[in-house]
DNA sequence: CGATCTTTTGACTCTGATCAACCGGGGTGG
DNA sequence: CCACCCCGGTTGATCAGAGTCAAAAGATCG
């Protein structure tokens, strides 16, 4: 019943509870634990695109989860240039890991209108009662893993690959990441990124970035439609890119 | 008298107990503690320069804490390309925070010959009974967030800054760690990398690695001596790098 | 004292940046 | 209702930072 509940809210909504169901896809959840996340679910905010959630060097903010939209994790220079470090997609869980006293080491930069959970009590659990919340912190302790095999990635994105290359991989690497949400159909994802802002995630100047996508569309690789993108010819795009999804331990 | 006895080692062997110094650098140990990390570095092997002490995708090995010597994280494509993600200096200690099963998201390479203590037990200690080790498992989670900051700077220089700035960057970054580690002398550092390993770190190519040194050197920015560097007119450095030290958190 | 590794130099190429302008749609205000 | 504007995407022309190829010159080390 549970879960028809669930699947009718999924429905309605459109996101139900992707955080619920992606969690709970890296380590089954226990009842106790399942009604936990729930319940911190439950209490959302809606913040438009452009909110900044977290500025680098100040106080850290609370710890979220995003339910619905796309935010990205950024350093801004001097000068204005800005680096993304990633994305957050919905079913992301932010902030978890930092020490209280820290200052934020990045900013959080909302780029769509989001929903967005308070984490703070999750955060509390699996650091001060792991023992009662063992799958919860150990799904935890997996997506933290996931976020820095994605923050290598990008690495190596920069440092030794072409632009060509680059888009190819990062376009990969979020349709497996929505995919995994439960957010595509078929071989088509949503896709609500601007040009510049995947300018500024890769490296490039936002004139390349639109050069270098009319090409893969040329090359009959990836079409874009409305704010979606289709990625036809999936298995040539990852030779292109070398593209090997990171490995999430077994659910065991 | 034990602290007359550490000193007498360090100058004998030039590292005695970075690893100690650093983690108590973060947290003020309690004797139990302090005797604990002091007998895991007790145990060490010695590794020549060139030996893969991880290799990316393979089952994860030991966490260890480095005594003597650099060593880095990378990736290697297929085709040969190389990424290293960042150095290890003296008195690190890596492979901590990763979880049992899951396989290692990136290769350790030794650069020079190593010291190196195994350090499963302080990994088992802070994992399993932190409550007890509780200096020690706050030092490990300082240490960590420090490791990222390096990462999300790393970054940084690789999507948004020019091969100078970059250079400028990562040498600063190198001779404030060593500084933490009591490793210089006055504006002078050891220096032991190659600049093949420079250009896989900071995604160039080696010639121009060479031609930006030699521009910093005309510059009067920097000096080579032996395998040691000397950044005279550090100020200046700093502001061509924006750079911008990683705040550690109070060891409050 | 070879053998090998690292640094240096020169010539040339090319990927990607910069500057500048234009297009097209969606919203806004008069 | 339409002119206007703003934003995101597109295009063209030019430039420069960095890569590649090839070879020589120093270092280091058995």
């Amino acid at each position: 019943v549970v879960v028809y509940q669930q699947q009718a809210e999924a429905i309605e909504f459109g996101t139900s509870n992707v955080v619920v169901a992606r969690v709970g896809s890296f380590a089954p959840l226990s009842p106790e634990e399942d009604t936990f996340l729930h319940n911190i679910t439950a209490t959302a905010r809606d913040v438009p695109a452009g909110t900044r959630l977290s500025v680098e060097g100040e106080p850290l903010q609370q710890p979220g989860a995003l339910l619905s939209g796309w935010a990205c994790t950024a350093r801004t220079l001097p000068d204005g240039r800005r680096q993304i470090f990633g994305f957050l997609l919905p079913g992301d869980i932010f902030g978890l890991r930092v020490l209280a006293e820290a200052t934020a080491p990045r900013s959080i930069l909302t780029l769509t209108a989001c929903r967005i959970a308070d984490a703070s009590e999750l955060k509390a659990a699996i650091t001060n009662e792991p023992e009662r919340f063992p799958n919860l912190a150990r799904a935890c302790a997996i997506s933290a893993d996931l976020e820095e095999a994605y923050l290598l990635d990008h690495v190596v994105r920069l440092g030794r690959q072409t632009a060509y290359e680059r888009i190819a991989h990062l376009l990969l690497e979020l349709a497996e990441r929505l995919k995994l949400a439960g957010l595509t159909s078929g071989t088509t994802a949503p896709m609500p990124l601007t040009q510049e802002v995947i300018a500024d995630a890769l490296g490039l100047s936002l004139v390349h970035v639109n050069r270098t996508l009319q090409q893969l569309r040329r090359d009959h690789l990836i079409e874009f439609r409305a704010s979606s993108m289709n990625l036809i010819q999936i298995d040539q795009l990852k030779s292109i890119a070398t593209f090997r999804p990171p490995r999430i331990p077994a659910a065991s």
